[in-house]
DNA sequence: GCTCACACCGCAAACGATTGCGGTGATGGA
DNA sequence: TCCATCACCGCAATCGTTTGCGGTGTGAGC
């Protein structure tokens, strides 16, 4: 803990002023050498500068933020949007993300849209009351144009999780995502499949199902739109949407949802029906989050890891903040089998 | 969206001066007129007043934080320590922390400490230096004195999720919501329990074990030390304990895990025994998350608002800022029955 | 017509940090 | 010995907001 402030119950905490005062010298002297810029420090000799970084460490001198930031302007603080931080999914991303501003001096704040439109504006907004220096968005939706407004604003933007066409953006290779998935469910045999493919809003379904679609098609096989409905991307949607898929005819051998959420409610349904997972219908998830391998039958899912995603984001945004030019990335997903498409795989991985 | 800053790119944002020189007044007045405080505000003119909050509605005026806070002394941010935000039970509680400080016209900020000791210093530190007004503590440690060192030092304190002796908190009744446990399988004639017991520092494990201990004790039955085993709060840590306890003679038919996570580690160390879920071994977990509900066997849990805990934990907080008292609370549990337990409950709740 | 009260508003000083500019002293060179 | 140079440091303005104090003008009351 730092030593100070308040040794015992409420002394005011120390400023340039109190340092100063101490030292027999200007603020400014102290500001200098207090600064963590190399060059504006050499401007105070070194033995001032010695004296007043030991008196600062003493009194557990912590510069007041609100002074620095009506001063340069700039409040080392990132706002950052999510659906919901109670998804899993979203708040190891938003672990990342404040790994790696905390690491760089800088504070987050993070407030929850639900993925409504209204609410996103307004707590974009609120953010941006709070002068925060940029912004990180979890929940851009391809039918909304806050992004865009808020890059013509000018505001410093990345977009994690989701992407957008003319924005900065740090995902998983989506399409390549969905592709692995229907790889391996084509190399397992699987004609008919069900796709349970999330949000029309979301890039993230649209592209891990087109990509999923498409190994399909090289395969030689194209899925029948019927077999690809939209779904929330929860528990509840998932079991929904494999309400309607194991309805058709013929029945899906195999359903896959771009989401671990949907994923344990398509497991749920088939269940209902009566059938069994990884035997009669085989599932496959996507982000592979811990819980994945956990369940009674552990989930075949597309991995990547949120929590670098956050990590990316997060240094992207700072660099934009540096001037840097910032370039979109996406994070190669890998497959992690197991018992949910291929009942032998689990004792290999639990 | 707020009709400003920025019309189309950046327009610098508009100041108290900016409309005071709009309005041919002094900053003063401007101040005055889009004060908060009713009493402030009566200090300028009707008819001028309006013609201020026009213009400051139409030039999308925001006060600038960093001003108001180094003025006032006041950041209007609260800060908040979480074991990890990725842990479904304190996001959920951050998430009611946030809407109740974020009515209020607060912001929060959140950090994870992971429960170790030093990091929740450090974190608790990091944030007292960006100047929160008060700091809401979710991973209050019986083994720290952090919580008492913070209250030393004068530091408007709110304890949620675990309870510490001397400091206001706003947790469940886990003693009771250990007892209903307790309780329910005192009724369903198992004789022969054990406890994952969480972790010993964590106030919620104590409490919640001596709450289910007392049950069976008036019940008549003195549960042996071997049968209550520490846990840590998560699948692997439930999955451990429930190994142990399963070796035991007699084996236990019932395990009662003081969070769900650990008991869902639980009934998969019970299937891999071969045995099954609420048929040979019945299994009660605790705070009832969302997947409870859902899983293959669904779990029966002690359930409690977590949302309104942390909403209940901003608004103390918030009093206690504007110098109310500041109580302690307990929100009462309740048991939700279901088929881990109770094989016939399948089909009442899912 | 004069005084008094009061409503309304401006003045200026803070809060704490940063930074361009200039001043002082010492040092080096010729 | 004198001047130019440079290292070091102080001065003061500035960011945007709040607020105690005082000044001006209006109205009422007698």
């Amino acid at each position: 803990m730092a030593p100070q402030p308040g040794g015992g119950s409420a002394r005011p905490a120390a400023t340039l002023a109190t340092i100063a005062e101490l030292a027999g010298v200007h603020v400014s002297t102290v500001s200098r050498a207090l600064s963590p810029d190399e060059a504006v420090r050499r401007g105070v000799a070194a033995a001032t500068a010695a004296q007043i970084q030991a008196l600062a460490a003493e009194l557990g001198y912590q510069p007041n933020p609100a002074g620095t930031a009506l001063r340069t302007g700039r409040s080392h603080v990132l706002g950052v949007l999510v659906p919901r931080l109670t998804d899993i999914v979203l708040s190891t991303i938003y672990e990342g993300i404040d790994a790696a501003a905390s690491t760089a001096g800088y504070h987050t704040v993070v407030a929850n849209t639900g993925d409504d439109l209204d609410l996103q504006r307004r707590r974009a907004d609120a953010l941006l009351a709070r002068r925060v220096d940029g912004l990180i968005l979890g929940d851009a939706r391809t039918d909304s144009t806050l992004a865009a407004d808020l890059a013509a604003r000018g505001i410093p933007l990345v977009l994690v999780s989701r992407r957008l066409p003319r924005r900065v953006s740090v995902t998983t290779d989506d399409v390549l995502g969905g592709r692995l998935a229907g790889e391996h469910l084509v190399a397992l045999g699987h004609r008919h499949v069900g796709v349970a493919a999330g949000e029309p809003y979301a890039s993230t379904g649209i592209e891990r199902t087109a990509g999923f679609l498409a190994a399909y098609r090289e395969a030689g096989t194209v899925v029948d739109d019927r077999y690809v409905v939209a779904s929330r991307f929860d528990v509840a949607g998932g079991r929904a949407a494999a309400e309607r898929l194991l309805a058709l005819h013929p029945r899906p051998t195999a359903i896959f949802a771009v989401n671990d959420f949907a994923a344990i409610g398509v497991m749920g349904a088939v269940r209902d029906a009566g059938l069994r997972v990884g035997e009669d219908v085989a599932v496959v998830g996507y982000n592979d989050v811990p819980l994945a391998a956990e369940l009674p039958v552990p989930l075949t899912s597309v991995h990547a890891s949120m929590f670098d995603m956050g990590r990316h984001a997060a240094t992207t945004l700072l660099g934009i903040l540096d001037g840097k030019p910032g370039r979109s990335r996406r994070l190669p997903p890998q497959l992690a089998v197991r018992a949910s498409t291929v009942l032998s795989a689990r004792p290999a991985d639990r």
